[in-house]
DNA sequence: ACGCAGGCCTGGGCGC
DNA sequence: TGCGCCCAGGCCTGCG
């Protein structure tokens, strides 16, 4: 599930859970996530969370021990829950709060991450060389025209890339060119600055509604409700393959590109 | 250095 | 109903 707005939403959902509270037990019962979740792990029992933020779609847990870094990959999701409630099906580690609930988290495909830094978060290898946050003012056309020159790969592939920019998966790369009008074949270093100037707004717009909409979702959130329910409606190509453009009724076309499926319309993205 | 396919996993949907 | 195949919202690694 997790774009960047369900990443967000889920650091909205957990934090007034876990700031100013104490993990008091770590339970790991399937430790082969992307990679095994560390031993030292074990540290964060008994530190009080200080504050809870995101990088691109990593959440970042800290305390005056070491950060929590949590990835969801593809299918990884947390709650926050009575420890009463039983283990699901790929529920893989739970961390026991001071409160008397716990944070678990649930991953089919464990493509997810779960880490534990000490130092700086922002030297660690994942995380040290990010992009610009998509809704930050670091996040620019600027930026991204001076990235492309000379850049033979896609334009597709450029904002996908997590060192141009972060957070920007297949949906919205899909959905921004959409609203940018340009085709995601076109060579990233074909691309002029105002072009760049209509990409960089349309993934902000899409980005920050995405995450507006996430806010529907932030109330039931503890009931694992799971799935937010805007998604498909606002989708204008994504997963629509052959069905009409909303603008102009051509149809929506679906290709591979870097083995990931685009989705864009033939008459209005050039 | 750069760009791309492969691989990590499970589950859902489809055609036969 | 069952089986095999394809596909999936991410991202690191290693190859050419």
């Amino acid at each position: 599930m997790p774009e960047l707005p369900e990443v967000e939403t889920t650091l909205r959902g957990v934090s007034p859970h876990l700031v100013g509270h104490t993990i008091r037990e770590l339970i790991v019962q399937e430790r082969r996530l992307r990679w095994p979740v560390p031993d030292d792990l074990i540290e964060i029992e008994g530190a009080p969370i200080l504050s809870g933020s995101r990088r691109g779609k990593y959440l970042l847990f800290t305390t005056a021990r070491g950060t929590l870094l949590i990835h969801l990959g593809m299918s990884g999701s947390l709650r926050v829950l009575a420890p009463s409630l039983p283990w699901r099906k790929h529920d893989h580690v739970a961390f026991r709060l001071d409160s008397g609930m716990e944070l678990r988290f649930h991953d089919p495909r464990r493509f997810g991450t779960i880490q534990w830094i000490k130092g700086s978060p922002s030297d660690h290898p994942l995380l040290k060389d990010l992009g610009p946050e998509p809704l930050s003012p670091d996040f620019s056309a600027r930026h991204l025209y001076d990235l492309s020159r000379h850049r033979k790969s896609s334009v597709k592939a450029l904002i996908m890339d997590s060192h141009s920019v972060v957070g920007v998966g297949n949906i919205y790369a899909c959905e921004a060119l959409f609203m940018a009008g340009i085709r995601p074949t076109l060579a990233a270093g074909k691309v002029s600055l105002p072009r760049f100037e209509r990409l960089t707004s349309a993934i902000r717009e899409v980005l920050a509604a995405s995450i507006e909409m996430g806010g529907t979702t932030l109330r039931d959130f503890l009931n694992e409700s799971g799935e937010p329910g805007y998604f498909k409606q606002t989708l204008r190509v994504y997963d629509r393959e052959a069905q009409p453009c909303h603008t102009c009724g051509t149809p929506i076309k679906r290709i591979v590109q870097t083995n990931r499926s685009t989705f864009y319309c033939p008459k209005c993205q050039r």
